[in-house]
DNA sequence: GAATAATAGATAGAACTCTAAGGATTATGC
DNA sequence: GCATAATCCTTAGAGTTCTATCTATTATTC
């Protein structure tokens, strides 16, 4: 099997020798301004329902499967535990989701939906999407295809070296 | 003119009626998982020269023109002036900046790097290269160019509803 | 030139996320 | 079956970012 490394020179050295890299040729800096946007559209959407965007991320995992444990909610979120066990009293307290211990070991606690918080499933998936949709209005199907595949490959690429 | 809407149906209506749209389907979802990749690379690369992420932005504003303001430098980064102040401040407690006020408009605070911050220009500029590189590889110089010129696009469409 | 408006920073408080370390409970090894 | 290890959750403390509000300085208006 041959390798091929393609170089890539974006971000050349100078003549003078420094280094040059600027910020609108990084990969890394647009990906953080795209997570921006996305992410201010998203919370000022979902803040009208009173669900913040540290909630969300939670609902959407618990919507589709619910009566998880704290430590799986986390690794499907992606969320550290004491992340996970934050945003969860939030969650409480707000009457999103209600916490049991399990009878069978009591380590762990389940987390169930409240039926406010599955009702919400139905008024607030359409807003994500619609988030979405609006962010890859004018791109062909074809672009976005090869968006999802370069994204994917890159957070492939980078979790890789942990 | 015409304007050509192409729908796009990832995430559709289910045959219940109700509403599905999983996650990995969604572009929002895989940004913030690239982001979060970036970061951690970035975040484990650079704390090793004693610079935290909150101040990576800063510097790489700063390494391109210094003795700006306040304002100017949130601008530039694109955080908000509290968020500045804050960061500024840590940067000046580790020594990378100093600032001074203005003699011409004593409302302003001028910002300017220190030595130490310019010799870690040099450094820390092949990091970010290299996280991207890494990020990159195995993705044509096509698909990359595919990539900026989505997200590019994304950016632009959701920073316009604002 | 005094009152008002605009500009520049700073502070307070909140939300989100992490690492490190501390219980409580269950499983394992001898 | 008791000591040790593993698992699960929680707390503590820190960093990053925001909105809302305050202070200080300069510009504008009459």
């Amino acid at each position: 099997m041959t390798r091929i490394t393609v170089l890539k020179d974006n971000g050349a050295a100078r003549p003078d020798g420094a280094v040059d890299y600027p910020p609108a040729a990084s990969a890394g800096h647009m990906v953080r301004n795209a997570h921006r946007a996305f992410q201010r559209e998203l919370e000022a959407e979902i803040s009208v329902y009173g669900v913040s965007r540290g909630q969300w991320y939670f609902l959407r995992a618990l919507w589709i499967e619910d009566g998880l444990t704290q430590r799986e909610l986390s690794e499907r979120v992606g969320m550290m535990e004491p992340t996970t066990v934050v945003a969860l009293a939030g969650m409480e307290k707000a009457r999103l989701i209600r916490r049991r211990r399990s009878d069978i070991d009591r380590r762990k606690v389940l987390v169930y939906l409240t039926p406010k918080a599955e009702k919400l499933r139905d008024l607030l998936l359409p807003v994500a999407k619609g988030v979405s949709d609006r962010a890859a209005a004018g791109v062909s199907n074809k672009d976005l295809t090869t968006f999802h595949r370069v994204l994917a490959q890159m957070i492939g690429n980078l979790s890789q070296s942990d």
